[in-house]
DNA sequence: AACAACTTCAACCGCCTTTCG
DNA sequence: CCGAAAGGCGGTTGAAGTTGT
């Protein structure tokens, strides 16, 4: 015998999520930490399926997401990995701290699209738009393209572009320079004055809960787990009192748009 | 003011991979 | 080792909001 299923799809809500149940999935998981997804709605008093609790806890809830559209910087970084990438999301979504892949996916798919077209650069190849590369990168009404970079490659553009992976990429836009080294991406701003730098490193930051959600291991490893008991919660981050622990989730969470909900929590 | 057309994005669906019994 | 479920991912949808006529 295998697992046991998901969740029984009777009974299970649907659609938006409202402000009391996001209470609810909260304060489940600040306090219990993530553990079987599964489990999270009954435990939690939900109903709701466990795919649905972690996708609104990833996409909308966690108190580390940014908010609002994606600066020049992270637009510009989004189209790099991409012409490297293709359309994997999720790897993405991991350099670029705050963001999620639902997020930038969608960003993708209304602004960044769009700009790339008007500038004639095909999104799917980043090539210059000719008759060829529409003939490749577009097709009619329900039908895949040819060589979409997220899949096996049929044409060369794709293939150049899956075989760039391994390489260094360097992208510079004004005065903000991108570089992307494997693994590895900073972005460094020029300061007329002082030519300040703002590494991605994990390692130049001295606050510890942003070394930690810089670094690989947060970025790699997505369920990040909360300490299970109360008492020693986010000593890991170096908090442990409950007004250290206010003061980290204040830092951490822009409460312009849920500032009622993260301010109950505060309470 | 009313309606249509367009845009945005949260959430769902279904497939694939990983993990577990 | 195998089958089934969980988790993760990318594509798609549709409601809500915005803009144009």
């Amino acid at each position: 015998m295998g697992r046991q299923p998901c969740c029984d799809k009777l009974g299970v809500k649907k659609g938006p999520w409202t402000a009391e149940e996001d209470k609810k999935l909260v304060n489940f998981i600040l306090t219990h930490g993530q553990c079987c997804w599964r489990a999270v709605p009954k435990l939690a008093g939900l109903r709701r399926c466990g795919k649905s609790c972690r996708l609104r806890w990833t996409n909308y809830l966690r108190p580390d997401l940014k908010r609002g559209l994606l600066n020049e910087a992270e637009e510009q970084l989004v189209i790099d990995l991409h012409a490297r990438l293709g359309n994997r999301w999720s790897k993405i979504a991991a350099k670029l701290p705050g963001r999620t892949d639902n997020e930038i996916k969608n960003h993708w798919n209304t602004h960044i699209k769009k700009k790339l077209i008007k500038m004639g650069i095909d999104p799917v190849t980043h090539e210059p738009l000719t008759d060829q590369n529409e003939k490749c990168s577009t097709t009619p009404q329900g039908q895949k393209p040819c060589c979409a970079a997220s899949q096996k490659p049929s044409c060369a553009a794709s293939q150049e572009i899956i075989a760039a992976e391994d390489q260094k990429v360097n992208v510079v836009l004004g005065t903000t320079s991108i570089n992307v080294d494997n693994s590895n991406v900073s972005i460094r701003t020029e300061n007329s004055s002082t030519d300040e730098s703002q590494p991605l490193d994990p390692k130049t930051y001295d606050d510890p809960l942003m070394s930690y959600l810089l670094s690989e291991n947060f970025l790699e490893d997505s369920s990040w787990n909360f300490p299970a008991s109360t008492a020693d919660n986010f000593s890991d981050f170096g908090v442990s009192s409950s007004g250290e622990r206010s003061a980290w989730f204040l830092s951490s969470k822009d409460l312009g748009e849920d500032g009622e909900l993260w301010a109950w929590f505060l309470e």
